[in-house]
DNA sequence: GGACATTAAGTTGTTAACAATAAGAGGGCG
DNA sequence: CGCCCTCTTATTGTTAACAACTTAATGTCC
């Protein structure tokens, strides 16, 4: 669970440490899927794919199965399974469950980080600042950082469910969105004086602070998100990339 | 998926439409854990289990792979799965998860419910009125209706990965709990009042104040929860029954 | 020409046998 | 007497074949 974020920083084929054919498959399925390389809406069929891996159907409903539960794919009872298909609505949805959640784990991180987490976090955010310096621009590099930054938040809050909930179930969800929808031109000068600003509450302990803070930030990242898909609506009002590829 | 609550009110064998041998022992077995007939802690083990049920391993152990996603059970790979065994720790964790989630649900719910939706929810209420004549002390049904009326105010949201979360993921870990610990005696009265008011505030449009009023209220259940168990440590200085059963 | 029934192909669900890993019992050695 | 190694046993992981269902295409009838 605590290393799930960091796989995808590593080399390809070197996952930490894998003890069945069905881990190894979910964890490469989970990538294809994640990096975009099983389109959203594609149709998984078990002969192609347990061929394709070299193992047998077993193993691999197995990890089809986990894939799943963290919402990648949707299956349907003798009729097969698919790439999930993202829409809009459900990214705000899910921006409404990551406030909630998400300022909840900020402020019991007020009271619970260790020192030692909380100059984890502040070197996070240092890293950020010379990233910053480097190419301002370089939006995958700054979002990949801003995950992390939640990401250490949420350990510091020591409610394992929420960690479990966060930084296993939607944590693969988030990064699938920031995929599918490709929002790579966001606020990363913005984003980054609310980071401090969450840090600086939660070393000060003030927990109802942390809480507000780390709940505009969510929100005000999902209205970025709304605002900026209802512009590309009007620049390209054809509904047709997104919308409607399952139904056809 | 909008089902599931409703579940629990029928009878043993007749599940509504079950297309999968997997799916009709996932469902039994749930039964079965969330109502103590699996105690926690008691191993699992695939043989005895595929032949209690009368179906082979493969069924069995897609049955078993989602009620570990449901954190009914836990797995180990190579080693087998055993019931979950809830500490108090835990239980407090899922409040404050609840009490994210649920007040997030209530805020949305003031600004998306339908004026069905919201007479449903009052007769909810008129029905935990007659409960409450009939029986003050029936503890049980009270708690189911409080389910209920949590359920209905999640469904008002109108958003599907909440409703997921709650009803779907959470909601047989917090029956769970409530088998566990046999926490019946709470308080309906006040929770009674504080439902109303709830309620009060979605018909009325009020974001904000229903938000805090269902945060207020679930924080309080928390609370009577945490005194309550505190108590019992008082009286019952054994720290045995609740803490060590699987480690023995 | 259109709608319905039939049938065939392919996919999923299920089963039973085989292989590999892990835990425990037993014996040997320090 | 205690520790460690080995072997046994039981359980889990994996495989391949079989059965049931869904879907779509074909053909027939109105």
């Amino acid at each position: 669970m605590s290393q799930s974020h960091f796989d995808s920083h590593e080399a390809d084929t070197e996952l930490p440490v894998v003890r069945t054919l069905a881990e190894r498959v979910f964890h490469q399925l989970q990538r294809a899927i994640v990096r975009g390389e099983l389109p959203p809406g594609t149709r998984i069929t078990e002969p192609e794919l347990s061929s394709h891996y070299g193992i047998s159907r077993g193993p691999l409903r197995e990890a089809m199965r986990r894939l799943e539960t963290y919402r990648l794919i949707e299956r349907v009872p003798h009729v097969g399974a698919r790439v999930v298909k993202l829409s809009m609505d459900e990214l705000l949805e899910l921006f409404d469950v990551r406030e909630a959640l998400e300022s909840m784990a900020a402020r019991l991180a007020a009271t619970s980080m260790t020192a030692e987490e909380i100059a984890g976090l502040r070197g996070v955010l240092a890293f950020h600042e010379r990233q910053e310096d480097l190419a301002s621009g370089e939006a995958y590099y700054q979002r990949e950082g801003d995950l992390d930054f939640h990401y250490r938040i949420v350990q510091g809050s020591h409610n394992r469910m929420l960690m479990t909930l966060l930084c296993d179930d939607l944590y693969y969800l988030v990064r699938l969105y920031r995929t599918q929808f490709s929002a790579k031109g966001s606020r990363p000068q913005r984003a980054f004086v609310e980071h401090h600003r969450i840090v600086d509450a939660i070393e000060a302990g003030d927990a109802e602070l942390a809480e507000l803070l780390m709940r505009r930030h969510v929100s005000a990242s999902r209205e970025n998100v709304a605002a900026h898909y209802a512009r590309t609506l009007v620049e390209e009002p054809a509904p047709s990339p997104h919308t409607s590829r399952i139904e056809s």
